[in-house]
DNA sequence: ACGGAATCGATAATCGATTATTTCTTCGAT
DNA sequence: ATCGAAGAAATAATCGATTATCGATTCCGT
């Protein structure tokens, strides 16, 4: 066969990045590039929530073969990002606002716990990296001018990062995995819900955890964090007792 | 083909076994059935940690292709029953006692929280199922006689069921998803930590757990629970500063 | 016409084989 | 004899094709 399995990329699209002279990082497998290609897209909500990832299309598409896409579509589904229906394939999940709410329950009862424990133990490189990530949350505008109906993708990124590093000094790689998981959960749910954000002040209740961490005050950020991830969720509850 | 699916009598072949209502058991697909007995296969410690996992040494011992055996493992690495090394295959975790030590700390940091929500919104339903769930446990012998150095399949699973009914009383789903991954990660680094059990009475603090939810005492039972797994990972600590 | 069985097309699941990468082995130069 | 490079064997990753299953459509008996 032809010694460069170089197949027409099909990504004009690309320009932006420098050229590299040679590719250390791209040594990655075919199945790990078509899974982040994949679980962007659903995160971008390029699917609709209950559409049908057919995996000859996305194969036809992305110019693998089936297994490629297969490995990703069965690794999707075990962080949530993919159902699937047995001898009836894989689909975008169909998060009802049920979902959403337990969630952010979830997260309101496991994330406060671990920013105490974060800002009890954390060290020097924490507390820079938390002002480093905060700055940079600062300064990225929330939604990008000419969309404008959702956030950018800069800002979420920037976002969830800062959550992160609040979160990253208590040491505990589980946790974080844990972390991590629900932060999916959460964005993927927040998309497709009907949630109008009750104006407000993201930005002060940013800036207040990140005080609130760096003055080793635990009781006070985890207070914060709770109603930070309370109002998150309030935006969405219309009827409470409607079941 | 020419089985023709009247009612009279479309499997000869079939002995004369109870009429079953059907066989939905027999309806899964080979790559479900092979990541059960893989899981249950490492969950049990039939690999050391660190073996690798041969696809094709899989494949011919369960008898299906490569790709059933290959999803099953991404699966499993999904799950963290299994490390990926990227062009080099599938291991058994080598889990160290530091990660056993996170894991742990990691139940102490989430489940006294969910059991705290379980027993404060527990219906009747709950209290009865916890009380079989406990019924369950206390009933079934620890060890199992002639195996004797682990504990037996029954009990693990007794005790699982039981840890996991206190908690279900929470309503939800993220949070009992969470506790068993958690579960799950504890139980496969437990059984190749070199743990010594320090001769604690888990049965008197499975009976006291029980007795503080259905007592609706939703502080003394997460005590109860974080002095429980406290415990359970005291065992390990020789040397906390060997690092 | 209506209800249900048989058929057809689409697609999911599985398989056998090919290609690429790593690892082990061996050979050669210092 | 040792270190290192070339080659061989093993196995991971990927591919193309086959088989099984689902859903919709068509066809037939009442």
């Amino acid at each position: 066969m032809a010694s460069k399995p170089d197949r027409s990329a099909p990504l004009p699209t690309e320009p932006p990045e420098q050229l590299e002279q040679h590719e250390p990082p791209e040594k990655q497998m075919l199945s790990e590039q078509a899974h982040a290609r994949l679980r962007d897209a659903i995160m971008r909500g390029d699917h609709a929530p209950g559409e049908a990832l057919k995996p000859q299309a996305l194969a036809r598409e992305q110019g693998v073969s089936l297994a490629v896409v297969r490995e990703a579509l069965v690794r999707l589904v075990g962080e949530g990002l993919a159902d699937r229906l047995p001898n009836r394939g894989f689909a975008v999940p169909a998060l009802s606002d049920r979902r959403w709410q337990e969630v952010a329950e979830a997260r309101r009862t496991v994330e406060p716990a671990v920013l105490r424990m974060s800002v009890e133990r954390g060290d020097l490189d924490w507390e820079a990296r938390v002002r480093s990530a905060h700055h940079r949350l600062a300064r990225t505008p929330e939604y990008l001018p000419q969309e404008g109906r959702n956030y950018s993708d800069a800002w979420a990124e920037a976002h969830r990062v800062f959550h992160r590093t609040l979160l990253e000094g208590c040491g505990n790689p589980v946790l974080l995995e844990t972390f991590d998981r629900l932060w999916t959960a959460s964005e993927l749910a927040r998309r497709w819900s009907a949630h109008r954000t009750p104006e407000r002040d993201a930005v002060a209740e940013h800036r207040a955890l990140e005080e609130a961490a760096l003055a080793r005050d635990a009781d006070a950020a985890a207070a914060l964090l709770t109603r930070h991830l309370g109002r998150t969720a309030a935006g969405l509850q219309p009827d409470p007792p409607t079941d």
